[in-house]
DNA sequence: ATGGTTTTTACTGCGTC
DNA sequence: GACGCGGTAAAAACCAT
C-alpha cells in the first residue's frame, strides 16, 4: 500500500508565478523596475539595475480564480491530514528495498536503508511524544484554568504527565484520559483536590475512565497520595457560599473532632466537607441551606443530614470527656 | 460475580414565612 | 402554597474480595 519515499499528492493545478508590475523609478536611470518574483530580484527594466534581490514570493504559488478559491488555497505544502498523528508531515521511507525504479537495491543499499530507517524512526516517535506531550499540556492548561487550580498544580501535573510517557502507560489510554488524571493528582497532591465529578465536568472522558486512568497510573508510577482530606475542601466551599473566615474556621474545627472521634473512615470526605460547612454556617448564624451546600460540593442533602449529625454527636461527645 | 457499605433518589410529614 | 428540614425505604454506586 505504501508508496516509494512518500509523497501524498496535491493537486498543483497552477503554478505559474505571477508576474507583478509595481512601477516606481529606477535609482540609476529612473527607468521602470520590475519585481521579477520568479527569480527573486527586483530588477530596473532599463539599465537592468538589481534594485534588490533575494526577496521572498509570498504569494499563492497557485492562481486563485475567484475569492472563495482564494480562502481554501493557502500556502505551501503538501496537503496535512488529522488521520495521523503528525499529519501526514514527517518522512516515511518504504520498507520494500527498491529504489524509485522499482529495481531492486544493492545488498549495500540495502543496508543504508535499513540504517535510515532505524534513525527515521528514532526521530519520528520521539517527535511524536513531543507533540503528544504539547497536546496534553494545553489539555492540562485549560482544565485547570477552567477548575480555578493554581500554577504550581499545572506544574505538576505536567510532571506526571510526562512521567507517564517516559514510561510508556499511554499505549491503550486517551492522552485527554491521562492528562485528567494527571491533574486530578496534582490537585490531591497539592492540597486542593476537587471531586471526580468537577474533574469530569470539563473534559469530555467519563468518570469511570478517569478513575481508572487515575488509579492506573498512580500505580504504575507510584504516586503515593494520601485519600483526601476533607478540610481541604472546606476554604472553598466557604468562599462559594460567601462565609465568613469564622465559619470556615469552625467548620475545620468540626472536621479535626470528628476525626479524633474516628468518625471518618469509608465516609466520603467530600459529604463530610460539606457538612461540617452546613454545621458551621448555623454556628456562626450565617445560615446556608442543606441544598445550597449540597450545590457547591455536589453532594445530596441527606448525605449533608446524615453527616451533619454524626458531627455533632462526636462534638458532644468530646464536650463530655 | 458477590456482598457489605455508602450515597442517592424519591417520597412524606412537620413547622414557618 | 412554597420552602427548609428531618426521616425513611429502596435503588444505585462503590469497594474489596
Amino acid at each position: 500500500m505504501s508508496e516509494r519515499i512518500s509523497t501524498r499528492e496535491w493537486d498543483p493545478t497552477e503554478t505559474e508565478a505571477e508576474e507583478s508590475d509595481e512601477k516606481h523609478g529606477c535609482p540609476e536611470c529612473g527607468g521602470d523596475i520590475a519585481n521579477d518574483t520568479e527569480h527573486g530580484e527586483v530588477v530596473c527594466q532599463d539599465c537592468g539595475l538589481v534594485v534588490d534581490e533575494d526577496n521572498i514570493d509570498r504569494g499563492p504559488e497557485w492562481r486563485a480564480f475567484d475569492a472563495q478559491e482564494k480562502d481554501e488555497k493557502s500556502r505551501v505544502g503538501a496537503p496535512t491530514t488529522n488521520m495521523m498523528h503528525d499529519k501526514g508531515l514527517s518522512t516515511n521511507i518504504d520498507w520494500r528495498d527498491k529504489d524509485a525504479y522499482g529495481n531492486s537495491l544493492s545488498s549495500k543499499q540495502r543496508q543504508k536503508m535499513q540504517r535510515l530507517r532505524k534513525w527515521n524512526e528514532r526521530f519520528r516517535t520521539r517527535d511524536s511524544k513531543e507533540r503528544n506531550l504539547k497536546q496534553a499540556l494545553g489539555e492540562i492548561d485549560r482544565m485547570a484554568s477552567a477548575l480555578g487550580l493554581p500554577d504550581n498544580v499545572r506544574e505538576t501535573a505536567s510532571v506526571i504527565y510526562r512521567r507517564a510517557l517516559d514510561e510508556n502507560l499511554l499505549p491503550g489510554r486517551s492522552i485527554e484520559g491521562v492528562s485528567t488524571s494527571a491533574l486530578y493528582a496534582a490537585a490531591r497532591q497539592a492540597g486542593v483536590p476537587r471531586s471526580l465529578d468537577e474533574v469530569a465536568g470539563v473534559c469530555r472522558v467519563d468518570k469511570d475512565e478517569i478513575a481508572r486512568t487515575y488509579r492506573y497510573v498512580a500505580r504504575e508510577l507510584g504516586l503515593e497520595i494520601a485519600p483526601a482530606d476533607p478540610e481541604s475542601y472546606v476554604p472553598r466551599f466557604a468562599s462559594d457560599l460567601e462565609l465568613s473566615e469564622e465559619a470556615a474556621g469552625r467548620a475545620r474545627e468540626l472536621l479535626s473532632n470528628a476525626k479524633e472521634a474516628g468518625i471518618h473512615s469509608g465516609k466520603s470526605p467530600v459529604g463530610l466537607a460539606a457538612a461540617a460547612v452546613y454545621a458551621a454556617s448555623l454556628l456562626t448564624n450565617e445560615k446556608v441551606t442543606q441544598s445550597e451546600v449540597g450545590e457547591v460540593a455536589d453532594i445530596s442533602e441527606v448525605t449533608i443530614r446524615n453527616r451533619y449529625h454524626e458531627l455533632l454527636e462526636a462534638e458532644q461527645g468530646l464536650a463530655m470527656a
